[in-house]
DNA sequence: AACAATGATGGTTGCGCTACCATGGTCGGG
DNA sequence: CCCGACCATGGTAGCGCAACCATCATTGTT
């Protein structure tokens, strides 16, 4: 700090900035400007001009005074709780791939499932201007929520269905949960344990371990708590749950793993250790992770449209800031059972 | 475009700016700049006041505004040419991690293994006046190189080692391809074949396979050319591409895959094939996922220090921005061998 | 032929903030 | 008790660009 080098220097030397070259090509500064950002305003010829300025001094256009005399940028954070979880790289790939087609920017955000962490970056990320923002989830402190709601901008919460600030685009977990449920309650199962990590933290894990448990009050089956470990998911700490829930629950004859994460980590355990699946214990998971399908036995799981989920809510947005119509508030994208051996 | 919508606007209504906080405190607006910026060259009493009005008023510092008078900003981009790999997802992390302690923005840019689509996200991301920029790779168009060096800030190239533009941490993939090959060798292989995908965009992967052959030709045993597949690397292509060389070569006694994605395919694949691993073939792995621990056999791979990478890198630019001193240009993180039951 | 409509270009202004310098007040040493 | 050092605060200017409106040339219309 205070100390003065060369980064923080007022005036950067040798920046060429949209004058030098409106110089070079003998037009106006703005000219220039239209040349870059609106060329179908400028005639062919001018355009040429400039284009030949531009390459020779090197033009970079600064984004930044752009983005200050406009009080519009191309810029859209995404706010998501994790980037371990896969799940959430699949969503950011999702929006990326749709933002980089129009030419915007990904601000990535991440929480690491802490709320006023998740104001905090809010608060940050508003600060650039941003032409709108994605958020993951429905659930966020009153000050978040204060924010997005006085931010004028569109606000895409992700992940999972519900009513949102202003759009929102993802599945009913609950539902999911439920479906896994009733699949396996179907199948013959009947006492089936949950395990999750970090359910206080992770409540959409919650929400799905709450369907299975709607799903087995349904059947008049007998209903547990979930079984939890503190670490975030991995195959790892699939593999010690499942050891570890067996030991302390032998009775149980299926286990719902909150994620394919664990599930696949359990299924290798499995493997491993001689238990026998399904017969010993079925397995199953969430996410449709390619890799459930490989193990022996492949994983039973639930598949979510998680791409989809990204390039939806990056395509709402966009479509909002460009006036043009973006289509239900809420979009629920829904999910699909995907039976295989393990259960 | 041209349609006039609201959040085109030059002004946003009911934008609290710094003027209305210092009016409210009754200061100047460049003391609370200060008292925002630079808590300590403020008086308390005053410092509490302005806090109050900040509160009040739920003031957001407009970052783009700072940035431009500051030709300064706390973003930094980071390019990597996949996020479908998990080995760039790690690096994001370690970097993200380091950053977020001090307030910094990361920028994420995708190239795809594209070299032209890197030198558009470079003059973009340099036009938004990062802090510095971190960059996969050393090899980049020229032009890419051109903006990069002339940039006037701290460049990181990370994931391997060698001659930088300015800084760089990484590691020697032709080392650690060799090394994968001299353990083979020495585990008395001696038909080792390279499974990759897209090796002309890799390269970073092709280095791997060169420094197998380097380790095959020290021993005098026979080299082959890389087999070779168009998808991205996923375990799904990892077992495809097992089941198709042992058709094509089934003289072959030991494959070193690119990467841990494909070997660990491989290896579930060959477990329900009833393929023996080692005993029919060996397999080998780069990466060192944690997965690759778990499967029966066990992945035999090459582990490299990602996160750190992340981690180092984005230390490694801050510093140079604080003006402090960050130590060598180049910081080769290694790669060690874990040597497992697969091979 | 006169005029409106359209399109291309330029001048001016200000986005919100911080660098720089100036000011005034407080304090300790001589 | 005065002077210079130092600190807290304020005034001014400008970062680089695009919005807005004005201007001028061109075209089409009656």
């Amino acid at each position: 700090m205070g100390q003065q080098n060369a980064l923080h220097r007022r005036v950067r030397p040798g920046a060429v900035t949209l004058k030098h070259v409106a110089e070079r090509a003998g037009v106006a500064p703005i000219t220039v400007s239209r040349a870059i950002n609106t060329p179908s305003s400028v005639s062919a010829s001018l355009r040429a001009q400039i284009e030949e300025a531009v390459a020779e001094l090197g033009y970079v256009p600064n984004r930044v005074a752009g983005m200050l005399a406009s009080a519009h940028s191309r810029i859209v954070p995404v706010i998501v709780p994790s980037l371990s979880n896969a799940v959430f790289i699949e969503v950011i790939q999702g929006v990326q791939t749709v933002l980089e087609a129009e030419g915007y920017q990904l601000l990535l955000g991440n929480t690491q499932y802490d709320l006023d962490r998740e104001t905090e970056l809010v608060s940050t990320l508003l600060g650039w201007s941003p032409a709108g923002i994605i958020v993951a989830g429905l659930r966020h402190a009153e000050r978040t929520e204060a924010l997005l709601r006085g931010c004028n901008r569109p606000v895409v919460e992700v992940m999972e269905a519900g009513r949102p600030i202003d759009m929102n685009v993802g599945l009913s977990h609950l539902k999911a949960g439920a479906m896994m449920g009733r699949h396996l309650i179907e199948r013959g199962y009947r006492r089936i344990g949950f395990v999750g990590g970090r359910l206080e933290a992770d409540y959409r894990a919650m929400q799905r371990y709450r369907g299975l448990d709607r799903a087995l009050a349904e059947a008049g089956l007998a209903r547990r708590p979930p079984f939890e470990h503190p670490d975030s998911s991995s195959p790892e700490v699939g593999g010690r749950e499942l050891l570890a829930v067996l030991r302390q629950a032998p009775e149980l004859d299926a286990l719902f793993f909150a994620n394919d994460d664990l599930a696949v980590g359990a299924l290798l355990c499995a493997a491993r250790e001689g238990i026998a699946v399904p017969k010993r214990v079925a397995i199953a998971g969430f996410n449709g992770f390619g890799i459930g399908a490989l193990t022996s036995p492949a994983l039973t799981t639930i598949v979510s449209p998680r791409r989809d989920i990204g390039e939806i809510a990056a395509r709402k947005l966009l479509a909002r800031v460009a006036g043009s119509p973006a289509g239900p508030a809420r979009v629920d994208v829904g999910c699909r059972l995907a039976v295989r051996e393990s259960t």
